[in-house]
DNA sequence: CCGAATCTTGACTGATTCACTCCGGATTGA
DNA sequence: TCAATCCGGAGTGAATCAGTCAAGATTCGG
């Protein structure tokens, strides 16, 4: 299981706008030379960051992308979901094994490992906002993510212990 | 992003075997037909869990499949490990966005989430054990993996609040 | 008002992966 | 010996991935 190069694609141009954005909109050529990315790609996946409303554009000579809304309100999911589609696909829907098996009438104990499994993917990605990955580099953000991570929403629990 | 349907019928086969393999090995055949999947995709999967060290087969007429070891000692972690070959597969390494971004001497502020989110992702599959989805239905798993993931191994901390 | 730069939409394509099937063989019990 | 089973790997059609490409709409400078 593995996100594809659009997530990826997706959270490098996001990322791109939250760092060079503020002077005005980006072209996506440009911010493909820049990232080292394919251009006719690049487009795309722009496309896609605008129809999430991610991102904004503006058309003509000038014109380019830029961040819809400011970095710390934009979630690593949001980028994901925009790009993907979804986070985790819960396959009972879209890829069921055998309809009669996969019915929600029927009890299947396997269902919710993946409905957990959901949970738990969006929630950590929800957590991370376009923001912590600005400064600190890999270092700096792992160790963000580590306290993030351990915190649950109980602010008191690192404290305590 | 999902889990292909060898993960779902290696969960399948393995939970097949916990609740009918006491008796003896069962046949591949026969697991298919009861289960209603392909039967020789079902050997093909049931091979993989061989080579994991999840089951033993017994060759001959009357051989077949057992578990190689106790329910509880089976994670859902093993499975999707044996059928998948991994949980969340990191793209740095296997399908790298340009050889220089992605070389771990180079700073990346994204790859931190992705090894976060495949250390949050093994644990909760590592938690949950075949043995845990043999009774209490779909209702009794959903009810036990909520504790469960509330948990992350500090038990006093349920109690103290 | 023309043209260059940009975004917009959607079709298209080669490579890879998925979800299987198939076949020839090895092993074992009756 | 023979039938039932496991074993290993090759093969296959469909879907998805990772892009490309072409034609059009919008805007600004001159």
């Amino acid at each position: 299981m593995r996100f594809t190069t659009q997530a990826e694609y997706g959270l490098i141009c996001t990322l791109h706008l939250a760092r060079f954005g503020a002077a005005g909109p980006v072209a996506a050529r440009e911010m493909a030379e820049k990232e080292d990315l394919p251009a006719d790609y690049t487009e795309k996946i722009l496309r896609r960051l605008r129809q999430a409303g991610i991102v904004t554009s503006v058309r003509g000579v000038s014109g380019g992308f830029e961040l819809a809304r400011d970095a710390r309100e934009i979630s690593v999911k949001d980028v994901v979901e925009a790009t993907e589609g979804s986070t985790f696909e819960i396959n009972c829907r879209q890829h069921p094994v055998g309809a009669e098996r996969c019915d929600t009438t029927h009890d299947c104990s396997i269902r919710p490992v993946w409905y957990a499994l959901r949970t738990k993917i969006d929630e950590l990605l929800d957590q991370i906002r376009i923001s912590d990955l600005l400064e600190g580099g890999e270092v700096g953000v792992t160790e963000l993510i580590d306290i993030t991570w351990q915190d649950h929403g109980d602010t008191n629990l690192t404290m305590e212990r």
